[in-house]
DNA sequence: TACTCTATGTATAAATG
DNA sequence: TCATTTATACATAGAGT
């Protein structure tokens, strides 16, 4: 998308690789966000940026709640 | 998007509502692949579907050790 | 219920400031 | 670096099967 297509590869230049992991991580939490809403679910999203950097979101619960219900569950019920 | 802008409210129709969520978790699912491969970074995510399924997704480690190290960081550090 | 189609809205790569 | 612009690629709502 935008000017030209990107091949689906690492991005070798780590200020290319930060400025569009930045665009896309916004572009994904909109996305959950939205989702979240006209779903009425619950969603969990964690991110390392390339220098290591922590984001994540979580809507309705604390993350911790959520990733705990994951934890618990037995492996057959765990989805995807 | 699509035919027409969808507001931004929890969709009434449990139906709408079932469509909508798999169509959109297939569309975030990718978004967070092609993030990953990218920018080549860790990214965890877990979403409840309206009748209350799992979908979990994470490329480069087991989830549980993404969201242990998430835990076990201090809230400074939590970011967003 | 789960496809396909496609008009339309959205995200974003590269350029620019 | 960081914000804005804009051309282009992508996602998707609703319709049709």
């Amino acid at each position: 998308m935008g000017r030209s297509k990107l091949p689906l590869l690492k991005i070798e230049s780590l200020t290319n690789r930060q400025v569009t992991f930045s665009k896309r991580r916004n572009g994904i939490l909109k996305k959950v966000y939205e989702l979240s809403i006209l779903c009425d679910v619950d969603v969990a999203i964690i991110m390392f940026s390339p220098s290591g950097r922590l984001t994540h979101y979580s809507r309705k619960r604390r993350i911790e709640d959520v990733l705990s219900e994951l934890i618990s569950l037995p492996d057959s019920e765990r989805g995807l």
